[in-house]
RNA sequence: GGAGAGGUGGCAGAGUGGUCGAAUGUGCCUGACUCGAAAUCAGGUGUGCCGCAAGGUACCGGGGGUUCGAAUCCCUCCCUCUCCGCCA
Protein backbone atom coordinates (compact mmCIF):
# COMPACT_ATOMS: atom_id res chain seq x y z
CA UNK A 1 0.00 0.00 0.00
CA UNK A 2 0.99 3.30 -0.99
CA UNK A 3 1.96 6.33 1.88
CA UNK A 4 -1.56 7.67 2.50
CA UNK A 5 0.63 11.75 3.54
CA UNK A 6 1.31 10.90 -0.48
CA UNK A 7 -1.90 10.29 -1.49
CA UNK A 8 -3.50 12.84 -0.16
CA UNK A 9 -0.95 15.53 -1.04
CA UNK A 10 -0.31 14.03 -4.55
CA UNK A 11 -3.44 13.10 -6.21
CA UNK A 12 -2.54 14.25 -9.67
CA UNK A 13 0.89 12.87 -9.74
CA UNK A 14 -0.48 9.52 -8.42
CA UNK A 15 -3.22 9.91 -10.97
CA UNK A 16 -0.88 9.81 -13.71
CA UNK A 17 1.44 7.16 -12.35
CA UNK A 18 -1.57 5.28 -12.09
CA UNK A 19 -2.14 6.18 -15.64
CA UNK A 20 1.24 4.95 -17.10
CA UNK A 21 0.75 1.60 -15.02
CA UNK A 22 -2.55 0.93 -16.86
CA UNK A 23 -4.30 0.42 -13.72
CA UNK A 24 -7.32 2.18 -12.68
CA UNK A 25 -8.88 3.46 -10.07
CA UNK A 26 -11.61 5.52 -8.51
CA UNK A 27 -9.16 8.46 -6.56
CA UNK A 28 -11.89 10.69 -6.30
CA UNK A 29 -14.35 8.27 -4.87
CA UNK A 30 -11.36 7.16 -2.78
CA UNK A 31 -10.66 11.19 -1.48
CA UNK A 32 -14.06 11.06 0.00
CA UNK A 33 -13.80 7.71 1.70
CA UNK A 34 -11.18 8.85 3.15
CA UNK A 35 -12.56 12.28 4.10
CA UNK A 36 -15.63 10.37 5.81
CA UNK A 37 -13.62 8.12 7.20
CA UNK A 38 -11.90 10.77 9.66
CA UNK A 39 -14.97 12.63 9.95
CA UNK A 40 -16.62 9.32 11.28
CA UNK A 41 -13.39 8.63 13.76
CA UNK A 42 -13.89 12.38 14.67
CA UNK A 43 -17.07 12.26 16.03
CA UNK A 44 -16.46 8.89 17.55
CA UNK A 45 -13.96 9.52 19.72
CA UNK A 46 -15.46 12.99 20.45
CA UNK A 47 -18.46 11.12 21.98
CA UNK A 48 -16.23 8.93 23.26
CA UNK A 49 -14.37 11.36 25.58
CA UNK A 50 -17.25 12.43 27.00
CA UNK A 51 -18.37 9.25 27.98
CA UNK A 52 -14.90 8.22 29.55
CA UNK A 53 -15.13 11.40 31.38
CA UNK A 54 -18.47 11.18 33.03
CA UNK A 55 -17.71 7.19 33.80
CA UNK A 56 -14.12 9.25 36.01
CA UNK A 57 -16.72 11.25 37.72
CA UNK A 58 -18.90 8.16 38.48
CA UNK A 59 -15.97 5.74 39.74
CA UNK A 60 -15.82 8.80 42.20
CA UNK A 61 -19.86 8.41 43.26
CA UNK A 62 -21.13 6.12 46.31
CA UNK A 63 -22.34 3.08 44.02
CA UNK A 64 -26.28 3.03 45.27
CA UNK A 65 -26.95 6.52 45.39
CA UNK A 66 -30.36 8.27 44.14
CA UNK A 67 -27.22 10.17 42.02
CA UNK A 68 -25.51 7.58 41.15
CA UNK A 69 -28.38 5.82 39.88
CA UNK A 70 -29.73 8.65 37.85
CA UNK A 71 -26.22 9.05 36.08
CA UNK A 72 -26.46 4.89 35.13
CA UNK A 73 -29.47 6.00 33.31
CA UNK A 74 -27.82 9.11 31.51
CA UNK A 75 -25.21 7.31 30.02
CA UNK A 76 -27.33 4.71 28.90
CA UNK A 77 -28.29 7.12 26.01
CA UNK A 78 -24.78 7.66 25.44
CA UNK A 79 -23.61 4.21 25.71
CA UNK A 80 -25.65 3.44 22.66
CA UNK A 81 -24.53 6.62 20.77
CA UNK A 82 -21.04 5.87 21.10
CA UNK A 83 -21.93 2.37 19.80
CA UNK A 84 -23.34 3.39 17.20
CA UNK A 85 -20.47 6.28 15.60
CA UNK A 86 -17.91 3.69 16.67
CA UNK A 87 -19.83 1.35 14.47
CA UNK A 88 -19.97 3.95 11.48
CA UNK A 89 -16.15 4.36 11.82
CA UNK A 90 -15.01 1.26 11.96
CA UNK A 91 -17.26 0.72 8.76
CA UNK A 92 -16.21 3.74 7.23
CA UNK A 93 -12.42 3.08 7.60
CA UNK A 94 -13.11 -0.62 6.48
CA UNK A 95 -14.37 0.88 3.09
CA UNK A 96 -11.42 3.06 3.04
CA UNK A 97 -8.94 0.99 3.74
CA UNK A 98 -10.02 -1.92 1.07
CA UNK A 99 -10.05 0.54 -1.42
CA UNK A 100 -6.96 2.05 -0.41
CA UNK A 101 -5.19 -1.49 -0.43
CA UNK A 102 -6.01 -1.15 -4.22
CA UNK A 103 -4.33 1.30 -5.07
CA UNK A 104 -1.02 0.33 -6.79
CA UNK A 105 2.89 1.13 -6.16
CA UNK A 106 3.76 4.26 -8.05
CA UNK A 107 6.20 3.40 -10.78
CA UNK A 108 9.57 5.03 -10.64
CA UNK A 109 10.69 7.68 -12.99
CA UNK A 110 12.97 5.34 -14.46
CA UNK A 111 10.57 3.26 -15.81
CA UNK A 112 10.04 3.53 -19.26
CA UNK A 113 6.34 4.14 -20.40
CA UNK A 114 4.66 1.69 -22.17
CA UNK A 115 1.39 -0.36 -22.91
CA UNK A 116 2.44 -3.65 -22.46
CA UNK A 117 4.93 -6.52 -23.06
CA UNK A 118 5.78 -5.30 -26.39
CA UNK A 119 7.39 -1.83 -24.62
CA UNK A 120 9.68 -3.40 -22.50
CA UNK A 121 13.00 -2.13 -22.79
CA UNK A 122 16.02 -4.39 -23.56
CA UNK A 123 18.74 -3.13 -21.56
CA UNK A 124 21.47 -5.27 -22.56
CA UNK A 125 22.39 -8.43 -24.07
CA UNK A 126 25.27 -10.86 -23.18
CA UNK A 127 26.41 -13.99 -24.95
CA UNK A 128 25.83 -14.87 -28.24
CA UNK A 129 22.53 -14.92 -28.11
CA UNK A 130 20.01 -15.68 -31.17
CA UNK A 131 23.62 -16.69 -32.68
CA UNK A 132 24.73 -19.76 -34.37
CA UNK A 133 23.50 -22.97 -32.76
CA UNK A 134 23.26 -25.51 -36.20
CA UNK A 135 22.37 -28.41 -34.26
CA UNK A 136 20.56 -27.44 -31.37
CA UNK A 137 17.03 -28.73 -30.58
CA UNK A 138 14.41 -28.38 -28.48
CA UNK A 139 15.40 -29.46 -24.97
CA UNK A 140 12.29 -32.10 -25.21
CA UNK A 141 13.45 -33.33 -28.09
CA UNK A 142 16.73 -34.52 -26.83
CA UNK A 143 16.63 -38.36 -27.80
CA UNK A 144 17.16 -39.11 -23.99
CA UNK A 145 15.18 -36.33 -22.67
CA UNK A 146 12.65 -38.29 -21.52
CA UNK A 147 14.92 -41.30 -19.66
CA UNK A 148 16.28 -38.25 -17.93
CA UNK A 149 13.14 -36.15 -16.96
CA UNK A 150 9.75 -38.41 -16.62
CA UNK A 151 6.60 -36.90 -17.23
CA UNK A 152 4.21 -39.52 -17.84
CA UNK A 153 5.17 -40.91 -14.26
CA UNK A 154 4.87 -36.96 -13.02
CA UNK A 155 0.99 -37.37 -14.70
CA UNK A 156 0.40 -40.75 -12.92
CA UNK A 157 1.70 -39.96 -9.67
CA UNK A 158 0.51 -36.47 -8.73
CA UNK A 159 -0.52 -34.77 -12.65
CA UNK A 160 0.88 -32.50 -15.04
CA UNK A 161 3.47 -30.46 -14.43
CA UNK A 162 5.33 -32.57 -11.63
CA UNK A 163 8.33 -34.84 -13.49
CA UNK A 164 10.60 -36.59 -11.85
CA UNK A 165 14.15 -35.67 -12.55
CA UNK A 166 16.45 -38.82 -12.60
CA UNK A 167 19.56 -40.22 -11.96
CA UNK A 168 22.11 -37.68 -13.47
CA UNK A 169 19.79 -35.28 -13.87
CA UNK A 170 18.56 -34.92 -10.46
CA UNK A 171 22.32 -34.23 -9.66
CA UNK A 172 22.68 -31.71 -12.15
CA UNK A 173 19.58 -30.18 -10.28
CA UNK A 174 21.32 -30.35 -7.00
CA UNK A 175 24.28 -29.02 -8.47
CA UNK A 176 22.19 -25.87 -9.69
CA UNK A 177 20.73 -25.16 -6.33
CA UNK A 178 24.00 -25.63 -4.71
CA UNK A 179 25.78 -23.75 -7.23
CA UNK A 180 23.54 -20.45 -6.68
CA UNK A 181 23.23 -20.60 -3.16
CA UNK A 182 27.02 -21.14 -2.59
CA UNK A 183 27.22 -17.65 -4.83
CA UNK A 184 24.64 -16.26 -2.93
CA UNK A 185 25.76 -16.76 0.15
CA UNK A 186 29.50 -15.25 -1.17
CA UNK A 187 27.71 -12.33 -1.85
CA UNK A 188 26.20 -11.68 1.59
CA UNK A 189 23.01 -13.00 1.47
CA UNK A 190 22.56 -14.95 4.02
CA UNK A 191 20.96 -18.76 3.57
CA UNK A 192 17.69 -19.58 4.93
CA UNK A 193 15.81 -22.52 4.63
CA UNK A 194 11.90 -21.70 5.11
CA UNK A 195 8.88 -22.90 5.27
CA UNK A 196 7.31 -23.51 1.95
CA UNK A 197 3.23 -23.29 3.09
CA UNK A 198 2.25 -19.96 4.55
CA UNK A 199 -1.17 -18.50 5.96
CA UNK A 200 -3.21 -16.33 4.15
CA UNK A 201 -1.57 -12.82 6.44
CA UNK A 202 1.59 -13.48 4.90
CA UNK A 203 0.09 -13.92 1.04
CA UNK A 204 -1.99 -10.98 1.80
CA UNK A 205 1.64 -8.59 2.79
CA UNK A 206 2.99 -9.70 0.44
CA UNK A 207 0.43 -9.16 -2.27
CA UNK A 208 -0.60 -12.79 -3.80
CA UNK A 209 -3.87 -12.24 -1.61
CA UNK A 210 -6.77 -11.17 -2.56
CA UNK A 211 -5.88 -10.42 -5.97
CA UNK A 212 -4.09 -13.48 -7.50
CA UNK A 213 -5.71 -16.39 -5.00
CA UNK A 214 -5.80 -18.64 -8.40
CA UNK A 215 -2.17 -18.72 -8.69
CA UNK A 216 -1.59 -20.53 -5.65
CA UNK A 217 -2.67 -24.41 -4.16
CA UNK A 218 -4.68 -24.21 -1.08
CA UNK A 219 -5.44 -26.43 1.66
CA UNK A 220 -8.77 -25.62 3.23
CA UNK A 221 -8.35 -27.56 6.12
CA UNK A 222 -5.50 -25.68 7.63
CA UNK A 223 -6.34 -22.57 5.51
CA UNK A 224 -2.35 -22.67 4.28
CA UNK A 225 -0.83 -22.12 0.87
CA UNK A 226 2.01 -23.75 -0.75
CA UNK A 227 4.35 -20.95 -2.11
CA UNK A 228 4.18 -19.26 -5.13
CA UNK A 229 7.82 -18.40 -4.62
CA UNK A 230 10.09 -17.81 -1.76
CA UNK A 231 9.83 -14.41 -1.65
CA UNK A 232 6.70 -14.92 0.26
CA UNK A 233 7.81 -16.81 3.54
CA UNK A 234 11.15 -14.84 2.98
CA UNK A 235 9.45 -11.15 3.11
CA UNK A 236 7.64 -12.15 6.23
CA UNK A 237 9.78 -13.16 7.91
CA UNK A 238 9.95 -9.71 9.55
CA UNK A 239 6.10 -9.36 8.96
CA UNK A 240 5.26 -6.77 12.02
CA UNK A 241 8.69 -6.06 13.32
CA UNK A 242 10.74 -2.70 13.77
CA UNK A 243 14.54 -3.45 12.46
CA UNK A 244 17.37 -1.49 13.75
CA UNK A 245 18.45 0.70 10.91
CA UNK A 246 22.06 -0.41 12.00
CA UNK A 247 21.16 -4.18 10.48
CA UNK A 248 20.62 -2.90 7.17
CA UNK A 249 20.61 -3.86 4.70
CA UNK A 250 19.36 -7.30 5.52
CA UNK A 251 20.05 -9.66 2.51
CA UNK A 252 18.85 -13.13 2.77
CA UNK A 253 18.36 -15.98 -0.17
CA UNK A 254 16.42 -19.30 0.49
CA UNK A 255 16.09 -22.32 -1.90
CA UNK A 256 12.59 -23.79 -2.39
CA UNK A 257 10.34 -25.69 -4.38
CA UNK A 258 7.77 -23.34 -5.39
CA UNK A 259 4.38 -24.44 -6.48
CA UNK A 260 2.02 -22.66 -9.09
CA UNK A 261 -1.60 -23.39 -10.12
CA UNK A 262 -1.22 -21.79 -13.58
CA UNK A 263 -4.55 -21.88 -14.17
CA UNK A 264 -5.92 -20.21 -17.48
CA UNK A 265 -2.17 -20.35 -18.87
CA UNK A 266 -2.01 -24.07 -20.01
CA UNK A 267 -1.99 -24.59 -23.72
CA UNK A 268 0.89 -22.42 -24.58
CA UNK A 269 4.77 -22.50 -23.91
CA UNK A 270 4.32 -25.59 -21.56
CA UNK A 271 6.33 -28.40 -23.47
CA UNK A 272 8.97 -29.54 -21.30
CA UNK A 273 10.55 -27.86 -18.52
CA UNK A 274 9.04 -23.96 -19.82
CA UNK A 275 5.97 -24.19 -17.48
CA UNK A 276 5.72 -26.81 -14.59
CA UNK A 277 3.12 -26.74 -11.59
CA UNK A 278 6.28 -27.43 -9.39
CA UNK A 279 9.66 -26.00 -9.81
CA UNK A 280 13.03 -25.48 -8.03
CA UNK A 281 14.16 -21.71 -7.27
CA UNK A 282 16.93 -19.93 -4.76
CA UNK A 283 15.06 -16.54 -4.00
CA UNK A 284 17.45 -13.50 -3.12
CA UNK A 285 15.32 -11.07 -0.42
CA UNK A 286 16.70 -8.12 0.69
CA UNK A 287 15.18 -4.91 3.29
CA UNK A 288 17.06 -2.23 2.72
CA UNK A 289 17.22 1.75 3.45
CA UNK A 290 14.58 3.98 1.50
CA UNK A 291 17.84 5.93 0.10
CA UNK A 292 19.49 2.99 -1.30
CA UNK A 293 16.97 0.89 -2.91
CA UNK A 294 17.07 1.92 -6.28
CA UNK A 295 21.11 0.56 -5.89
CA UNK A 296 20.08 -2.26 -4.26
CA UNK A 297 17.60 -3.33 -7.24
CA UNK A 298 20.91 -2.11 -10.16
CA UNK A 299 23.26 -4.87 -7.80
CA UNK A 300 20.67 -7.08 -7.21
CA UNK A 301 20.12 -7.69 -10.49
CA UNK A 302 24.01 -7.92 -10.92
CA UNK A 303 23.89 -10.89 -8.54
CA UNK A 304 21.55 -12.98 -10.88
CA UNK A 305 23.37 -12.12 -14.17
CA UNK A 306 27.03 -13.15 -12.92
CA UNK A 307 25.19 -16.47 -12.35
CA UNK A 308 23.95 -16.83 -16.13
CA UNK A 309 27.75 -15.55 -17.23
CA UNK A 310 29.14 -18.55 -15.01
CA UNK A 311 26.31 -21.11 -16.65
CA UNK A 312 27.81 -19.49 -19.69
CA UNK A 313 24.30 -18.90 -21.08
CA UNK A 314 23.41 -16.17 -23.54
CA UNK A 315 20.84 -13.94 -21.93
CA UNK A 316 19.37 -10.44 -22.19
CA UNK A 317 18.25 -7.77 -19.16
CA UNK A 318 14.50 -6.21 -19.88
CA UNK A 319 13.39 -3.22 -18.15
CA UNK A 320 10.01 -3.77 -17.80
CA UNK A 321 7.73 -0.78 -18.82
CA UNK A 322 5.09 0.99 -16.76
CA UNK A 323 2.15 -0.94 -18.52
CA UNK A 324 3.55 -4.26 -17.83
CA UNK A 325 4.95 -3.94 -14.47
CA UNK A 326 3.20 -5.70 -11.50
CA UNK A 327 0.90 -3.72 -9.28
CA UNK A 328 2.95 -3.59 -6.20
CA UNK A 329 6.24 -3.24 -8.24
CA UNK A 330 8.42 0.43 -8.47
CA UNK A 331 11.07 -1.42 -10.60
CA UNK A 332 11.48 -4.30 -12.29
CA UNK A 333 14.14 -6.31 -14.31
CA UNK A 334 13.91 -9.32 -15.83
CA UNK A 335 16.22 -11.39 -16.91
CA UNK A 336 15.73 -13.83 -19.97
CA UNK A 337 17.62 -16.34 -21.35
CA UNK A 338 18.30 -17.55 -24.93
CA UNK A 339 16.73 -20.82 -25.50
CA UNK A 340 19.00 -21.99 -28.73
CA UNK A 341 16.69 -25.00 -29.78
CA UNK A 342 13.40 -23.49 -29.36
CA UNK A 343 14.83 -20.19 -30.64
CA UNK A 344 12.86 -18.19 -27.52
CA UNK A 345 13.92 -16.43 -24.31
CA UNK A 346 13.00 -17.98 -21.14
CA UNK A 347 12.29 -15.43 -18.18
CA UNK A 348 14.29 -17.16 -15.43
CA UNK A 349 14.70 -14.31 -13.00
CA UNK A 350 12.64 -11.16 -12.05
CA UNK A 351 14.18 -8.74 -9.89
CA UNK A 352 12.05 -5.88 -8.58
CA UNK A 353 12.07 -2.93 -5.93
CA UNK A 354 8.87 -3.06 -4.09
CA UNK A 355 9.91 0.25 -2.19
CA UNK A 356 7.80 0.59 0.99
CA UNK A 357 4.70 -0.99 -1.04
CA UNK A 358 5.32 -4.13 0.46
CA UNK A 359 6.90 -3.45 3.31
CA UNK A 360 3.53 -0.88 4.73
CA UNK A 361 1.28 -3.92 3.39
CA UNK A 362 3.66 -6.42 5.69
CA UNK A 363 4.13 -3.39 8.29
CA UNK A 364 8.25 -4.06 8.51
CA UNK A 365 9.79 -0.75 9.29
CA UNK A 366 13.07 0.43 10.84
CA UNK A 367 14.16 2.96 13.50
CA UNK A 368 15.92 5.66 11.70
CA UNK A 369 18.57 8.14 13.41
CA UNK A 370 15.51 10.59 14.60
CA UNK A 371 14.43 6.94 16.11
CA UNK A 372 11.64 6.92 14.35
CA UNK A 373 10.31 4.02 12.95
CA UNK A 374 9.86 4.21 9.17
CA UNK A 375 8.51 1.43 6.26
CA UNK A 376 11.88 -0.11 4.81
CA UNK A 377 12.24 -1.00 1.19
CA UNK A 378 12.03 -4.18 0.01
CA UNK A 379 13.03 -6.14 -3.14
CA UNK A 380 13.73 -9.54 -4.54
CA UNK A 381 14.91 -11.42 -7.57
CA UNK A 382 14.82 -14.79 -8.37
CA UNK A 383 19.12 -16.06 -8.48
CA UNK A 384 17.47 -18.31 -10.66
CA UNK A 385 14.68 -20.97 -11.43
CA UNK A 386 16.02 -24.23 -12.12
CA UNK A 387 13.58 -25.46 -14.47
CA UNK A 388 14.15 -23.09 -17.57
CA UNK A 389 18.12 -22.90 -16.94
CA UNK A 390 18.13 -26.58 -17.33
CA UNK A 391 16.25 -26.20 -20.04
CA UNK A 392 18.74 -23.19 -21.93
CA UNK A 393 21.76 -25.74 -20.67
CA UNK A 394 20.27 -28.73 -22.45
CA UNK A 395 19.83 -26.64 -25.64
CA UNK A 396 23.20 -24.33 -25.75
CA UNK A 397 25.42 -26.87 -24.39
CA UNK A 398 24.31 -29.60 -26.22
CA UNK A 399 27.54 -31.60 -28.30
CA UNK A 400 27.80 -33.15 -31.62
CA UNK A 401 28.08 -36.53 -30.14
CA UNK A 402 24.65 -35.55 -28.79
CA UNK A 403 25.66 -34.88 -24.65
CA UNK A 404 25.29 -32.03 -23.10
CA UNK A 405 28.35 -29.92 -20.97
CA UNK A 406 28.07 -29.34 -17.99
CA UNK A 407 29.47 -25.80 -17.63
CA UNK A 408 32.95 -25.59 -15.27
CA UNK A 409 30.83 -23.76 -12.42
CA UNK A 410 28.74 -26.74 -11.27
CA UNK A 411 31.97 -29.13 -11.48
CA UNK A 412 32.20 -29.27 -8.04
CA UNK A 413 28.61 -30.77 -7.23
CA UNK A 414 28.42 -32.35 -10.61
CA UNK A 415 31.64 -34.23 -11.33
CA UNK A 416 31.60 -35.21 -14.91
CA UNK A 417 32.10 -32.92 -17.91
CA UNK A 418 28.63 -34.65 -19.81
CA UNK A 419 25.55 -35.37 -18.94
CA UNK A 420 23.99 -37.29 -21.89
CA UNK A 421 23.34 -41.26 -22.49
C1' G B 1 -6.43 -36.84 19.06
C1' G B 2 -7.64 -36.69 24.92
C1' A B 3 -6.89 -33.93 29.80
C1' G B 4 -5.09 -29.62 32.22
C1' A B 5 -2.57 -24.69 32.59
C1' G B 6 -1.62 -20.18 30.41
C1' G B 7 -1.08 -15.87 26.72
C1' U B 8 -0.04 -8.30 30.02
C1' G B 9 5.02 -3.07 27.70
C1' G B 10 12.37 -5.00 24.96
C1' C B 11 12.44 -8.89 28.86
C1' A B 12 10.64 -10.54 33.73
C1' G B 13 6.25 -9.97 36.41
C1' A B 14 1.76 -7.60 39.44
C1' G B 15 -3.08 -6.49 38.53
C1' U B 16 -10.03 -10.47 38.64
C1' G B 17 -15.37 -4.63 37.08
C1' G B 18 -14.34 2.09 38.14
C1' U B 19 -8.89 7.99 36.58
C1' C B 20 -5.03 1.07 34.53
C1' G B 21 -1.67 2.61 29.11
C1' A B 22 -1.29 -0.42 33.19
C1' A B 23 2.59 -1.38 39.86
C1' U B 24 7.43 -3.29 40.47
C1' G B 25 12.03 -5.19 38.77
C1' U B 26 15.31 -5.31 34.72
C1' G B 27 17.25 -3.54 30.13
C1' C B 28 18.05 0.96 27.25
C1' C B 29 18.77 6.63 26.80
C1' U B 30 19.98 11.43 29.23
C1' G B 31 21.90 14.12 33.39
C1' A B 32 24.58 14.39 38.28
C1' C B 33 28.75 12.42 41.04
C1' U B 34 33.99 10.63 38.93
C1' C B 35 40.38 11.87 35.95
C1' G B 36 37.46 7.87 33.65
C1' A B 37 34.54 3.62 34.75
C1' A B 38 31.67 0.79 38.19
C1' A B 39 28.29 1.68 41.97
C1' U B 40 24.69 5.29 43.42
C1' C B 41 21.03 9.18 42.64
C1' A B 42 17.45 12.04 39.33
C1' G B 43 14.71 12.12 34.86
C1' G B 44 13.23 9.77 30.37
C1' U B 45 12.03 5.34 27.64
C1' G B 46 5.76 1.46 23.12
C1' U B 47 2.80 1.59 18.54
C1' G B 48 -1.34 3.05 15.42
C1' C B 49 -5.23 6.42 14.25
C1' C B 50 -7.88 11.56 14.33
C1' G B 51 -6.18 16.71 14.81
C1' C B 52 -2.61 22.78 12.04
C1' A B 53 -1.91 22.43 17.19
C1' A B 54 -3.34 21.85 22.09
C1' G B 55 -4.99 17.50 22.64
C1' G B 56 -8.06 13.19 21.84
C1' U B 57 -8.62 8.01 20.93
C1' A B 58 -7.29 2.82 20.36
C1' C B 59 -4.21 -1.34 21.61
C1' C B 60 -3.10 -6.21 28.07
C1' G B 61 -2.99 -13.05 21.79
C1' G B 62 -7.33 -12.15 17.50
C1' G B 63 -12.63 -11.40 16.91
C1' G B 64 -17.46 -10.82 19.14
C1' G B 65 -20.62 -9.98 23.54
C1' U B 66 -22.37 -8.28 28.68
C1' U B 67 -22.09 -3.40 31.40
C1' C B 68 -23.04 3.50 32.63
C1' G B 69 -17.83 1.53 32.78
C1' A B 70 -13.75 -4.42 30.78
C1' A B 71 -6.66 -6.11 31.06
C1' U B 72 -10.38 -7.98 34.66
C1' C B 73 -16.90 -11.31 33.33
C1' C B 74 -19.06 -14.43 28.96
C1' C B 75 -18.59 -16.72 23.87
C1' U B 76 -15.35 -18.02 19.97
C1' C B 77 -10.85 -18.60 17.26
C1' C B 78 -5.45 -18.75 17.33
C1' C B 79 -1.03 -19.83 19.85
C1' U B 80 2.28 -21.68 23.93
C1' C B 81 3.36 -25.08 27.94
C1' U B 82 2.59 -29.90 30.92
C1' C B 83 0.74 -34.98 30.95
C1' C B 84 -1.36 -39.15 27.99
C1' G B 85 -2.00 -41.38 23.11
C1' C B 86 -0.17 -41.69 18.02
C1' C B 87 3.73 -40.92 14.39
C1' A B 88 8.57 -39.58 12.52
Amino acid sequence: MIDINYFRRNLNELRESIARKKFSCDLDSLVELDRARRDAISAAETERAGQKSANAEMSQMEKGSPEFLEKVAQMKEIATKVKELETLAKESDEMFQKAFLAVPNLPHQSVPDGKDESDNETVSTWGDAEGDFPHAVPHYDIPWFEKMIDFPRGVKVVGAGFPFYLGDMSKLVRALINFFLEEAGSNGYAEIHSPIVVNSASATATGQLPDKEGMMYLDQNEGVYLIPTAEVPVTNFFRDEIVDGKDLPIKRCAYTPCFRREAGSWGKDVRGLNRLHQFDKVELVKWVHPDESFQHLDSLREDAENLLRKLELPYRVLLICAGDIGFPHSKQYDLEVWAAGQEKWLEVSSCSNFTDFQARRANIRFRGEDGKPRPVHTLNGSALAIPRVLAAILENHLQMDGRVRVPECLRKWFQSEFIGP
